[in-house]
RNA sequence: GCGGCCGUGGUCCAGCCUGGUCUAUGACACAGCCUUGCCAAGGCUGUAACGCGGGUUCGAAUCCCGCCGGCCGCACCA
């Protein structure tokens, strides 16, 4: 048995289906994963929370636009020019090298974001050779992190795999804006696969090649920056790490409210103020404890190509540290100047409120799934003595209910199954389990996150009660069979309190409260 | 991509150094049956592995090479 917590986890994880390596019968590729049954089961639930979140509160608009770009799209975005490591092959050996890496052991000298021609001459002058054949070192090109690939026959129209599902919304915008039908801010969001060539990934699914990323792009005028319901967030309170401490090597945390932090201009705007505090929510909800959430602020190197000001979202994990789980960016008009410029047409929008034409600035609430993903099965991990469960909340958990005969015998696994059959027929994920002891199968439940596990005994044969076991205090009531799926979903909406959601486990008779059908 | 360590059933591991009774050890897990009046009990039975490819050898889990993958450090992470 692994010993770490950690490893215990991703045992566990692998064992019971929530995250595999992929193509694993041909021996793996780094920085591909697959999720498993409950693997797919928690990612569905935690889009869904993230839609609750953006698509039905903020009131977004959901696209879902391709995966494949023409090579138009990702040059107006920057990405065929910016998404780049300046390589160099050797001409001995073949190995292909990143040049600020052979550059960096050969000379001690970072020379990051140099020009390729002097890139070059800087080669020649210090006579930097291959670090593992001592090989004449060739021209320098660009590694593009894109995927590529081409569209159709023949090789003349180039593609790639998106980077960001991002692109997708700013090609739309002229035909999104019309839907808006000139109300500014709006936000469109759209929930994907992206893709990034990773030159050496690692840490899991934390690196990961292919993942799925979800993603707000909010449109406003840069001369009003505010958001309708900013007094909702205006209190939030936002642990900030800013750009100017983590240069001076200060570990330290500012605490603000959303609404100090643009008074006091930490943050660039209060749009960006709101959706801090808004991803901070989703986390929260997501049962990541509030101690382990931070927003780091993006030093100027450390920023992408089309951003002014970004915010990551990190959530502290035992296993890698701190863990950026959403990056909020301040996009300006960069995107939409780049596609207004490289397509021709006019990506001004006409406000309704000011009557005047209007460049839209972007603020990026950018999430990915699969990282919070892994905070929430760390952070739900728990071991108490000779127990292991997972402390996810009711609303994330794969599975909502386990059914259980008590015994083998007398009819309890055929009425299990019954009662296991109905609770399906509601709409409850419901599984039906007989194989090993009582206390093995509330095991099983408890591992996978599992809230409540019905028992079908030998009093159920009698008056058609069964118990409901908590997961977190492994105490039990019984209700009717009757009334079991209403009781089941208050509980699960947390509507009702456990001990109050039925009788008493060995009372003699269900009291008259208990006794109806529909709760 | 570099340097170091590593890769045996579903999981964790023994065996490797010192090739051969290894038709591969043990534990846990899983499936079936028996048992069982509520928290991983017990009994029996069963499924199931030497990462991939090549080489050395009469013979390779064991020695050598390449690839793939993993972990740690460096770098990268728009």
């Amino acid at each position: 048995m692994p010993s770490g917590k950690s490893e215990k986890l991703m045992d566990l994880a692998k064992r019971r289906g929530f995250i595999w390596p992929s193509f694993e019968i041909y021996g793996g590729v780094g920085g591909f994963y697959d999720f498993g049954p409950l693997g797919s089961l928690l990612k569905n639930k935690i889009i869904q929370k993230w839609r609750e979140h953006y698509v039905l509160e903020e009131g977004f608009f959901e696209i879902d636009s391709p995966s494949v770009m023409p090579e138009e799209v990702l040059k107006a975005s920057g990405h065929v020019d910016h998404f780049i490591d300046a390589m160099v092959e050797c001409q001995k050996c073949g190995t292909a090298l990143r040049v600020a890496d052979v550059a960096r052991e050969a000379t001690g000298r970072d020379i990051e974001g140099m020009p390729k021609g002097e890139i070059e001459q800087f080669i020649e002058r210090h006579k930097v050779r291959c670090p593992d054949c001592g090989g004449v070192l060739g021209k320098i090109f660009d590694f593009n992190a894109m995927f590529r690939t081409t569209i159709g026959p023949g090789s003349r129209k180039v593609g790639y795999l998106r980077p960001e599902t991002a692109q997708g919304i700013f090609v739309d915008f002229n035909r999104l804006q019309r839907y808006a039908r000139g109300r500014l801010p709006f936000g469109v969001v759209q929930i994907g696969r992206g893709y990034r060539n990773e030159i050496s990934p690692r840490q899991g699914i934390i690196r990961l090649r292919e993942f799925t990323m979800a993603e707000a792009e909010v449109f406003f005028d840069p001369e009003d920056p505010h958001h309708p319901k900013f007094k909702d967030a205006a209190n939030e309170v936002l642990r900030l790490w800013l750009a100017g401490d983590q240069e001076k090597g200060k570990e330290r945390l500012t605490e603000v409210t959303a609404e100090q932090a643009v008074k006091k201009k930490l943050v660039c705007n209060e749009l960006m103020a709101y959706y801090l505090a808004l991803t901070k929510r989703f986390l929260l909800d997501l049962g990541i404890p509030e101690g382990a959430i931070r927003f780091r602020e993006q030093t100027k190197g450390q920023r992408a190509h089309y951003s002014a000001e970004t915010w990551d979202a990190e959530v502290s994990t035992e296993r890698f540290g701190w863990v950026e789980v959403a990056g909020l960016a301040y996009r300006t008009d960069y995107d939409l100047s780049g596609h207004a410029k490289f397509s021709g047409k006019d990506l001004t929008m006409f406000s309704a409120d000011k009557k005047r034409k209007v460049l839209c600035h972007v603020v990026e609430p950018s999430y990915g799934i699969d990282r919070p993903l892994y905070c929430v099965l760390e952070h739900a991990y728990a071991e108490e003595k000779k127990r292991t469960y997972m402390r996810l909340k009711k609303s994330l958990a794969p599975i909502d209910v386990g059914v259980f005969p008590l015994l083998n015998r007398d009819g309890m696994p055929e009425k299990a199954r019954e009662v296991c059959e109905k609770l399906k027929r509601e709409g409850l994920m419901a599984v039906h389990d007989n194989s090993g002891s009582i206390g093995r199968r509330y095991a099983r439940a408890d591992e996978v996150g599992t809230p409540y596990c019905v028992t079908v005994d030998h009093k159920t044969l009698e008056d058609d009660t069964v118990t409901i076991r908590d997961r977190d205090t492994m105490t039990q009531i019984r209700v009717l069979v009757g009334g079991l799926h209403g009781v089941l979903r208050s509980l699960l909406r947390d509507e009702i309190k456990f001990g109050e959601a039925g009788a008493q486990v060995g009372a003699k008779r269900l009291p008259e409260e208990f006794r109806r059908d529909t709760p």
